[in-house]
DNA sequence: GTTTTTTTTAAACACTGTTTTATAGCGTCC
DNA sequence: GGACGCTATAAAACAGTGTTTAAAAAAAAC
């Protein structure tokens, strides 16, 4: 019911981020609690919620060291692709393509072997929060921003918009396949592997962003009204 | 404290399907609780849990019931695509593009309108629960069919196996663009609508999966091994 | 050495889903 | 019609949750 000063405000918040890490590593998030994590790093819950805020912030803590764990990891696998002076214009576009396809392995391998922290980083709502903090939007952003980067890269003649959605589309993609492959969820997927659909999935799209013109693709697939159900 | 006999058995459930029902036109699931739908329906908490088993369960029949809406739904909007005879080989390919086509925007549709629903159907995880029961994977299966059932008739010459991981990468192509377009979650995307995503993905995928054929897919993507982290 | 500030927690609070226990009403049998 | 058993219902108890409040002890400041 006092001070302790057994360790310092910062020592205490990766004493607490890594008493999480360590229980998603093994339980669910559902099955994680204040309380536990609490008793597991030897403190009251109250002093955890003084040093983070709230249970929600805890969690939203987790997920941006989450974010910024895969954002390095994907940023190292592709660190010789995008580095590499592009000496020729077809050897830049190959390599583009092959740095999109170590993206989508990377957040694969990621969601395989870290399914819960995984989970919980792209599913987390705060209670009550409607939106979530601009640092950790930011995060999100900068995931995006590894997939827009590559695809400008594989030489195809887009326009900024078609560039920003086709990143988007690309990295739904590759999340969805997560979803099926890594498991855990409703949906589950035994009978393809996650490489298989993650190669299907970029060949088709890559082949045919690469080949159609900006125009063509406009003509190919022209804005439909939406469906009223 | 005593049998009231106001409802039957049935009439019961029923009332207090639609009181969750109604509660996700509204509020999001993690502000929904066993006690708030009692008190919605004028019962006790008891009486649900006699009913359904535990709240888990009940979550697990409102999901049922957004499956087969969203089912019955897509059904019925790719039913004169699916049902027309095949006239000519070309038709029938087009007719399966385009069924393809309206079942990702019926998908996204149901997102938007009902997102509360559709989230709670496909990132609910029942507690303790590691593995959903038959009956829930028989109608997330039967979803997956419409997606299958459609790819087979594009005229495209595939394996079986082709076409099963082909079914796969689609649904969840279409299921991460809604994620991103139907919002409320960690990701979200304003500047790209989901229409724009949708087609370009289909367009884009379906473009390749037509036209090359199954030898040559092989060639284009081999299998890789896995990343590790 | 006294005062102030900071850190920590125990206890209280308002919730949660679930189990237990009791009871009021219904149908059935005599 | 009255006694019985069965069933539906709920109140209360229980163990858990995140959060707030209040108090106390240790460190820091003077």
């Amino acid at each position: 019911m006092a001070r302790r000063n057994d360790h310092s405000k910062d020592e205490l918040r990766q004493l607490t981020l890594k008493a999480v890490r360590d229980f998603l590593a093994i339980y669910p998030p559902q099955d994680m609690s204040l309380r536990k994590i609490a008793k597991l790093i030897g403190y009251s819950p109250a002093t955890i919620i003084n040093n983070f805020g709230s249970y929600g912030d805890l969690l939203l803590a987790v997920n941006a060291e989450t974010l910024d764990e895969l954002h390095a990891l994907s940023a190292t696998a592709i660190r010789d692709e995008s580095h590499a002076l592009d000496k020729s214009q077809a050897l830049g576009q190959n390599l583009a393509q092959v740095a999109l396809r170590k993206l989508a392995r990377v957040y694969l391998a990621y969601a395989r072997k870290y399914p819960y922290r995984w989970h919980l980083a792209f599913e987390h709502r705060i209670a009550g929060q409607t939106t979530l903090p601009a640092w950790q939007k930011n995060r999100i952003d900068r995931l995006f921003a590894l997939f827009t980067e590559q695809l400008s890269r594989t030489g195809a003649r887009k326009s900024l918009q078609e560039l920003h959605i086709a990143s988007r589309v690309v990295w739904a993609g590759v999340h969805g396949i997560c979803l099926l492959a890594a498991g855990g969820g409703v949906v589950q997927e035994n009978n393809a592997t996650g490489e298989q659909m993650l190669d299907m999935f970029l060949s088709g799209f890559l082949q045919t962003y690469t080949q159609t013109t900006q125009t063509a693709q406009s003509i190919m697939a022209p804005v439909r009204t939406s469906i009223q159900l």
